[in-house]
DNA sequence: TGGGCGCAGATTGTATACAATCCTGGCCTG
DNA sequence: CAGGCCAGGATTGTATACAATCTGCGCCCA
């Protein structure tokens, strides 16, 4: 129960904000957890105000709810949410999968390829919160491929609450049908055929919503420090 | 050159921020200008703590860019990047215009209306700023009829751009295009005409785009205390 | 005269102190 | 024994003080 950061430099907000958008991709923090200003900055070594810096961007992002006098809760989407979540996916990835394919390189092929790899590795090895981080960063690298800044920053929102989204409401504890999916895109993306790959993303998203349970949903709580002791 | 809130509450974040996008909206604060920590703090007599959350906030939105130590001013979007924003626009708001018609009430139609209304007051009058918001408000006010709020908090940053872009890239003074194409767009959502109102909205949002001049530009600034003295 | 150095003023970055609010647990009362 | 009330502790909200950094101007020197 070491502290992260007492040999490294002290971490700016948005190193923070980082670190704790990880954690949440990784589901090491769960929808629900309160992150308190003290603790957190005792873990990061910064004061609180750093901190809530860190934790209004999030808030910003939809990752975090801060309510007024009572601190900040990892965000737990409702099922409107969820829904919302993966329609405005839908509107967004398809036609940027399209552009990506169109102005891909043989480095982002590559780069994509490796990316598959490790989580592949991070399956294998039982590291299921690693193997969902990478998934959902191999959508945000697609739009990073197709040049799309703006785009892109919405994707990367919505992967992030698509990540708790799945925490809360998710079906089936296997997430192999990504990997095909995620193959089958690549493929298409080395082609160069766009049309492909936007059909491919599209269905890609539909499968995962498909996928959602659309009830409540109980809750649990654990540590924040240990969650984030990576 | 009196203060605006001496004799109001002090006002939250939030509020600071709405003042800030609206001024923002309506071509007040225009892109370059700088936004003074203390001189902000003074107008809205609230201290430096409040005030940064507000530009923090709206510079998580695109509205502001931040540089170390050197303060908030208006974000000047690159060519780039107003390409960008339209893009993402074309992206979102066709299809939310399709839900918004397939869904609207009379209710909704009256406001639209009288929102449609006012923007022609405000046109006659001389006020382009104020009708230059109303258009905005227009476009945002479609998403919230199609009740996807995921997706309105992302078209309204991206109005919001859309202000800078013009103020930047403007090609025409001249904003009766736009009445026409809301005026065609509300009569499809009038007759809950999705198909039409899909297309009509892609195509107006391609006009917009034609519009802009995509040369880098000139500028010049102006009192942040006038532009806020509404 | 032009360019570089350096100091003074101003502005932002961060921590901390204090105020406001909320939560918890114990006590009192019906 | 249940329910409500109150006090103490803990946590967040805000302002302010101080440190760090940048900007701009003046001075010096080549």
């Amino acid at each position: 129960m070491k502290d992260l950061e007492t040999a490294a430099q002290i971490p700016s907000a948005e190193e923070i904000a980082a670190r704790l958008t990880e954690a949440v991709h990784e589901h090491r923090l769960l929808p629900g957890m309160k992150l308190s200003e003290d603790e957190v900055g005792d873990i990061f070594g910064v004061g609180r105000t750093v901190v809530r810096q860190a934790l209004r961007s999030l808030a910003h992002e939809g990752l975090l709810s801060i309510e007024r006098n009572r601190g900040a809760f990892v965000a737990k989407p409702t099922v409107k949410e969820a829904r919302e979540v993966f329609e405005a996916r839908a509107l967004l990835e398809p036609r940027t999968a399209r552009a990506a394919a169109e102005r891909t390189t043989p480095r982002d092929i590559s780069l994509l390829e490796k990316h598959i790899e490790e989580e592949h590795v991070a399956l294998d090895a039982g590291e299921s919160g690693r193997a969902l981080k990478l998934s959902g960063q191999f959508h945000i690298e697609i739009a990073r491929i197709a040049d799309q800044a703006t785009v892109e920053t919405f994707i990367r929102q919505l992967v992030s609450r698509s990540s708790l989204v799945i925490a809360l409401h998710w079906r089936r504890r296997n997430a192999m049908c990504e990997s095909h999916a995620h193959h089958a895109l690549l493929d298409a993306m080395r082609r160069r055929d766009g049309e492909t790959a936007e059909e491919l993303m599209k269905g890609h998203l539909l499968d995962l919503l498909s996928q959602l349970e659309l009830r409540q949903q109980p809750e649990k709580n654990l540590s924040l420090r240990d969650a984030l002791a990576e």
